[in-house]
DNA sequence: TAGATTGTTAATCGATTAACAATC
DNA sequence: TAGATTGTTAATCGATTAACAATC
């Protein structure tokens, strides 16, 4: 359940606190635009609906320099802190696969490169896409995917086929040279212990909202 | 960290077993789709990644019929109670406020239905895309929001607009009836304590892939 | 100084896992 | 019967929260 720090010291923080991190970094970004200099744990805490105690503990676990008393945290600072704990600084290449509605738009998508991640190349085999241009990107057939992953050593895939070829381009990307993948087709993907399968799961969002709709309409009636 | 059972019986389950049963229910259909007809608590364990007990506690609290000894569970009914207990079964109207890229992707994607929420209105301000059809869904300016939400009962609101004006969209769904929110905006969004906010955030997912390359980078160092 | 805030240590809470008897 | 699997009770593990001394 840790997430292993890429930085020197070997701190960890739980994958609990980890997924707390963008928030923080949302909320800041919000603060600095506004001109805001300090933040303090209690504020952060009201404004996110988490315990404030927390909140300390999950910034203490990033940022070396912490905050003082009475003033709380810098901003610019903690934002920094954040992002580079995050990886956000540190923009890597990514490749995507499934040049549908959903991929295309994640192509549109200009804010992914604010999150360190950019997507280099899209490929597809429906023979209408394949050739076209697509948000500036060349659109390619699937059988370039090795050579242009392994040339330009990309380590990030973004699948977005349907169900029925997720595991297929999954293997694909793992021969590849692909490290982490970002699938988004409702299958759950099989690979090497090493290759790290991120699922962005809309089943689960979607059971939640009717969850919710439901046990809220019982306890009105 | 419970959901509240929408059955009569008051079990509840935890939010973190709550969000394993899409994974299985996905699991399942594929078992049912190649004529599988039983399947144990310890097969799905292994494909899962997860813990025998937890699968067969899991299962235990959505399926009142259970297992059978050396057969394991019956596919078909499987799914059924946890298509039930999802809320798939159940299906619900939802507004769509942003049609840009994002909200266009989502518009398209026929799979919601399956998931239990169907998308019967679009909105956006854009001029472009004001009254133009998209989709086969009209898009309709802003204002006609609460009009219709009430009109129709809408309870499910998606938020695909930029971060600047989600809280904007997020207030105007929350009086026009809207009790469920799901937002795809990168920000935090605040409303009263009964609107359930699902906040879909790419940030989150974008931080642990550049993580999981970090820290194996360094590992391979 | 007084008081808000910090960071840390200890207590609580809840989820996961291990052990085991029951079943077909 | 033997053995795989079930469901449950108890033990473990880890995250959250409470309490509190330190600081500006």
């Amino acid at each position: 359940m840790a997430v292993q720090d890429s930085r020197d010291d070997k701190m960890t923080i739980s994958i609990h606190a980890f997924r707390r991190l963008p928030q923080y970094y949302n909320y800041l970004k919000l603060l600095r635009n506004a001109g805001v200099e300090q933040v303090s744990a209690p504020i952060i805490a009201k404004k996110m609906g988490l315990n404030e105690v927390q909140v300390r503990k999950d910034l203490a676990a990033v940022s070396e320099r912490g905050g003082k008393p009475r003033t709380g945290f810098n901003v610019i600072e903690l934002l920094r802190d954040i992002g580079r704990y995050l990886g956000y600084d540190n923009i890597q290449d990514a490749v995507l696969v499934g040049a549908g509605y959903l991929g295309s738009a994640l192509l549109s998508y200009k804010g992914f490169e604010e999150y360190g991640v950019k997507i280099v190349a899209a490929f597809d085999n429906n023979n209408e896409c394949v050739g076209s241009e697509n948000f500036s990107r060349i659109i390619y057939p699937v059988d370039k995917l090795p050579d242009l992953c392994k040339r330009l050593n990309v380590r990030i895939g973004i699948i977005t086929v349907p169900g029925e070829s997720a595991q297929e381009i999954c293997d694909l990307m793992v021969k590849s040279g692909i490290q982490v993948i970002w699938n988004f087709a409702p299958v759950h993907l099989l690979a090497a212990k090493e290759i790290f399968v991120q699922n962005e799961n809309m089943a689960v969002s979607l059971a939640l909202l009717s969850q919710h709709l439901a046990a809220h309409e019982e306890g009105a009636q």
